[in-house]
RNA sequence: GGCUCGGUAGCUCAGCUGGUUAGAGCACGGGAUUCAUAACCCCGGGGUCGGGAGUUCAAGUCUCCCUCGAGCCA
C-alpha cells in the first residue's frame, strides 16, 4: 500500500521563493513521519511548464521556452536539494512521457462524452491563467490580483462537461476530512453550490502546450495538464508511459498539500476529471494559509520578498524549518518575524534541546566515560520513561492533523522535562559524595535515554538536527517502528565529545 | 452587495458541547545554580477576552447589531 503526498508542481513563472519552499518543507516533514512509521511513501513534487505566461516570460528573455523551464527548473531541484527535501519524484510538465499522459487521460475523458467544443468569450488575465467573470462591468478591465489590464478573448475552445459531476462533486467535498483545514470547506461548497460550469480546456495558437490530440491548432489549458503531473510523477524511472501503470504506482494521492489560492483546482475541477476518466479522485486536499514577512504582504513590486537562499545563508536549514513549522499554525496564515525566528530558534533548538543534550553527554563522560551503567537501569516507570511514550503516541495524532506546531511543541516538552529532572536531581552535586554514583549513573542514563528519544522524535520536523543528536549518542537510527522503546541506549558505551548541536544565531542585519 | 474565517497578555497563539480567582511559549523583571552553548531551574508583573445590547443563576464561550482584518463569490 503506497502513500502518495504531492506538493503543487510550481510553475516555472519565476524562481522559488519563499511560499514554495514552506509548502514543501511542510510536505517533507509528513512524508517522513510517514516513512518513519513504516509506510510506502511517494513523496511528488515538481515544476509546472507550459501556458502562455511562461510563454512571454522566456520572450521577454529572449529564449526559447524549454530553455527558461530548464533554467527554472533546476533551480528547484537544486533549492529542494539545499533543504534536505525527501522527494521521490521531480516532475516536470514538459518531460515527454507527460505528454504520452495526458494523451491517454483525454481519450479516456473524450470517451466518457465530457468533451464539448464551445465557444469561450471573456477577458482573460494571462497572469492568473483564467477568465475572469466579473471584468464586464469595467469598460477598462483588470486583474484585481496581478493589478494588469485583462485581455480579451474571444475562441473557440474544448471544454470539459464539470457541470455532469455537479452531484459527485457536492458528495464529494462533503466528506469529511477532504478539504482540509475544514474551515476552508465552507469556501469551495458555497462556490460549488452556486453552480459548476464547463471549462475551457484547450487553447488556439498557443504553441506552448501540449498538443489536443485531433484538434489542430489547439494545445492544452495549462491547469489540465500540470494536474495530470500528479500522476505522471508517479512512473518509475524506466517505466513506459502508460497512464494505467502509473495509476497501479500509488495512486489515488493520499493527500495533495497546497496553498489556498489553488484550493479549487484540486477540490473540484482535478477531482472531476479524475471521475470523468473513470479515476478515483484523491483522497484529501489541504489548502495552508500564506505568509506575510513582518506583517506585510511580501511581492515583487514591494521589494520585501524573502529570498530563500539568503535565508539559508543566514540561518542555516535547521533554523527557518523550525521556525515554519514551529511558530506557524499550519493551514493559517502566518507572519514571518525576524527577531522572533532568533528567539525561538535559540530558546528551542539551542538552549532547551542543545544545551541539554550537551550538558548531559559532558556530564556522562566526565564521570562515567560514556553512558553509565548503573546497576538497575531505569525502567519504564521511570518518570521520562513515561513522558517519552506518552508524547510519542501524542505525536501520531499531530501529524495526522498535520498540526507541526502542536508536534514541535510536545516534543519541546520532552526536553524541558528532561532539564527539569536534570535541576532537580541535580547529579553535579550528587556525585560529590561517592555514595551517590550508582544512583547518578541511573539518572544520567534516564536523560541521556531520554535525549535518544527526542533525536528520533525530531527527525520529521529536523532530519538534519536529528542524526546530528543521534550521532552523538552513537545511536544512528530514527526509525520510530524500532527505536521507540525505552532503554535501548547500551550501557557502557563511550561517548565523543559533544558538539553544540546549535549555535545561537545572533542579530546581524535585518534580511 | 452576499457569504466564510478571524479579532484573548508587548508578540505568536490555546481555551471542547457556557460554570471555580482566563492559560502557554517568547519578550520583560527578580531569585537560585554551575553539569552545560551566560545555557538550565524557580518566582513574578502584565489581559474590562474588538465595541454595544440581549438570553441565562452563570458568557471569552450562545443570539443580534456595529467595527476592524484576511479571503471567497457576485
Amino acid at each position: 500500500m503506497t502513500t502518495t503526498l504531492t506538493s503543487p508542481l510550481y510553475y516555472v513563472n519565476d524562481r522559488p521563493h519563499i511560499g514554495s519552499v514552506y509548502t514543501t518543507l511542510a510536505v517533507d516533514a509528513l512524508a517522513r513521519y510517514r516513512r518513519q512509521r513504516g509506510e510506502q511513501v511517494v513523496f511528488v513534487t515538481g515544476c509546472d511548464e507550459h501556458g502562455q505566461k511562461i510563454l512571454r516570460t522566456a520572450e521577454q528573455a529572449a529564449i526559447p521556452p524549454q530553455l527558461h523551464c530548464d533554467k527554472i527548473s533546476a533551480e528547484y531541484v537544486q533549492n529542494w536539494a539545499e533543504w534536505g527535501i525527501s522527494n521521490d519524484r521531480f516532475i516536470r510538465t514538459s518531460d515527454p512521457r507527460h505528454r504520452l499522459i495526458v494523451n491517454q487521460f483525454f481519450e479516456r475523458v473524450q470517451a466518457n462524452g465530457d468533451i464539448i467544443e464551445g465557444r469561450q468569450q471573456g477577458w482573460y488575465c494571462v497572469a492568473c491563467e483564467e477568465y475572469k467573470d466579473d471584468a464586464f462591468s469595467s469598460n477598462n478591465p483588470t486583474c484585481s490580483i496581478h493589478q494588469k489590464p485583462l485581455e480579451w478573448r474571444d475562441e473557440s475552445n474544448l471544454f470539459f462537461r464539470l457541470s455532469r459531476y455537479q452531484d459527485q462533486i457536492n458528495c464529494l467535498i462533503s466528506r469529511d476530512g477532504f478539504i482540509r483545514p475544514s474551515a476552508r470547506r465552507r469556501e469551495v461548497e458555497n462556490f460549488a453550490a452556486a453552480g459548476l460550469h464547463d471549462f475551457s480546456i484547450s487553447r488556439v495558437d498557443l504553441p506552448w502546450g501540449i498538443p489536443v490530440p485531433g484538434h489542430n491548432n489547439h494545445t492544452f489549458y495549462v491547469w489540465f495538464d500540470a494536474l495530470l503531473g500528479y500522476i505522471t510523477a508517479l512512473l518509475e524511472p524506466n517505466d513506459p508511459p502508460d497512464l494505467d501503470l502509473a495509476l497501479s504506482r500509488g495512486w489515488p494521492a493520499s493527500l495533495h498539500i497546497i496553498g489556498k489560492d489553488i484550493l479549487r483546482f484540486h477540490a473540484i475541477y482535478w477531482p472531476a476529471m479524475c471521475l470523468s476518466a473513470g479515476i478515483e479522485p484523491p483522497r484529501a486536499v489541504f489548502g495552508h494559509g500564506f505568509l506575510t514577512r513582518e506583517g506585510q504582504k511580501m511581492g515583487k513590486s514591494l521589494g520585501n520578498t524573502l529570498d530563500p537562499n539568503a535565508l539559508i545563508k543566514s540561518f542555516g536549514v535547521d533554523a527557518v524549518r523550525w521556525y515554519l513549522l514551529r511558530d506557524i499554525q499550519f493551514g493559517d496564515d502566518g507572519d514571518i518575524q525576524q527577531k522572533r525566528l532568533l528567539d525561538l530558534v535559540n530558546n528551542d533548538l539551542a538552549n532547551t534541546i542543545g544545551n541539554l543534550v550537551n550538558r548531559s553527554i559532558a556530564m556522562a563522560r566526565k564521570w562515567f566515560d560514556g553512558v553509565p551503567e548503573p546497576n538497575i537501569l531505569p525502567d519504564k516507570d521511570h518518570r521520562l520513561a513515561i513522558v517519552c511514550v506518552q508524547i510519542s503516541s501524542q505525536l501520531d495524532s499531530r501529524y495526522l492533523e498535520l498540526n507541526f506546531r502542536s508536534a514541535a511543541e510536545d516534543v519541546l516538552l520532552l526536553a524541558a522535562d528532561a532539564n527539569g529532572f536534570l535541576s532537580e536531581t541535580a547529579p553535579w552535586s550528587a556525585i560529590k559524595d561517592p555514595n551517590n554514583r550508582d544512583q547518578v549513573a541511573s539518572d544520567l542514563y534516564a536523560v541521556l535515554e531520554s535525549c535518544r528519544w527526542l533525536g528520533v522524535l525530531l527527525y520529521p520536523l529536523l532530519p538534519a538536527l536529528s542524526i546530528r543528536l543521534l550521532d552523538q549518542l552513537a545511536e544512528p537510527s530514527p526509525n520510530w517502528e524500532t527505536q521507540l522503546h525505552w532503554g535501548l541506549l547500551t550501557p557502557g558505551k563511550k561517548l565523543a565529545e559533544p558538539i553544540p548541536l546549535m549555535q545561537r544565531l545572533e542579530l546581524e542585519n535585518e534580511l
